[in-house]
DNA sequence: ATTGGTGTGTGAGACTTATCAAACAGCTAA
DNA sequence: TTAGCTGTTTGATAAGTCTCACACACCAAT
């Protein structure tokens, strides 16, 4: 099975790029879409596909590792850490939560209706779903699950 | 006539605060919250309230005096610019369309369902509007419009 | 003139972020 | 063994961010 991941970066955002690999990995590992023993793409591979340094990736692979997201295996690659879990829904909500506040804050001093922004909302999530198919821009890999081979 | 404005910083979203600074005061005169003439909070009230260096203040002022938004004078304070204008109903549009990108990314990897969402954006909007009264955590100050006084 | 607000400007220091280059070492398949 | 992946580590450089502590100058009210 492969699944299609996307990860994107926002320059304008302010956001450091380690950051946001980081927090875009933790996402996915929350929303179960990774799981454990799943490999994710090398430091190099990555660093490529999204025309960063590698030290970088390192950085943010690093911290995940600190933060028992992932693991580092020499020679081998980076993976899922087992213990690493998906987050409850009351979790997730509260992660989604934060980012939605900014957006309602945003909202608040531009002065878009609140009809508006969630009609915007909508658009944009039905813009990713139907990414599914046909790459875009965003980089993006695909993941093998090792059906519970755990080529270890 | 005064209003009352909120300025927030979110310390774990990675953004300067200078440009969480900047952001907040142009999306108000995006809005039209803030108009030509008002005057905002002096750099050392500002930093005072948020509590920041002036010098993190200055920059950010600084920032948006380049980019035509406010105006700084010498022994009397800051004001929004003469020639700052709203934007239009596009361009509000598409600024709002970022933040709402980033959340649609955000609850994809989470695997929030878009129902789940919709109303969490809709209780974070609900949650602002009802702070009109009633002074929350955020910071704030209340702007006095010169009715077309011009008191320069 | 004095007071107390305002913005202006400087320099130092600490820390973070990101890039670049190079070498070293583990793993696996050919 | 070799080739070609992989992660590991180090050093240097550059730019950006934020704080702190000053001194200076403009403006208005007393």
């Amino acid at each position: 099975m492969a699944t299609q991941l996307h990860l994107q970066l926002d320059e304008r955002s302010g956001v450091p790029v380690y950051r946001q690999i980081m927090d875009q990995i933790k996402y996915y590992v929350a929303g179960g879409t990774l799981r454990p023993g799943d490999q994710i793409p090398s430091i190099r591979e990555l660093a490529g596909t999204m025309s960063v340094n590698p030290t970088t990736v390192v950085k943010a692979y690093t911290e995940l590792e600190n933060e028992g997201i992932i693991e580092k295996r020499h020679g081998k690659g980076a993976f899922i850490a087992p213990r690493a879990h998906a987050l409850s829904v009351t979790e997730q909500e509260q992660a989604l939560r934060r980012s939605a506040k900014q957006l309602a804050v945003e909202a608040t001093q531009l002065q878009v209706p609140s009809p508006k922004v969630i009609t915007v909302v909508r658009e944009e999530l039905g813009a990713l779903s139907s990414e599914k198919h046909g790459d875009e821009s965003p980089t993006s890999f695909s993941i093998v699950r090792n059906t519970q081979v755990t080529g270890n």
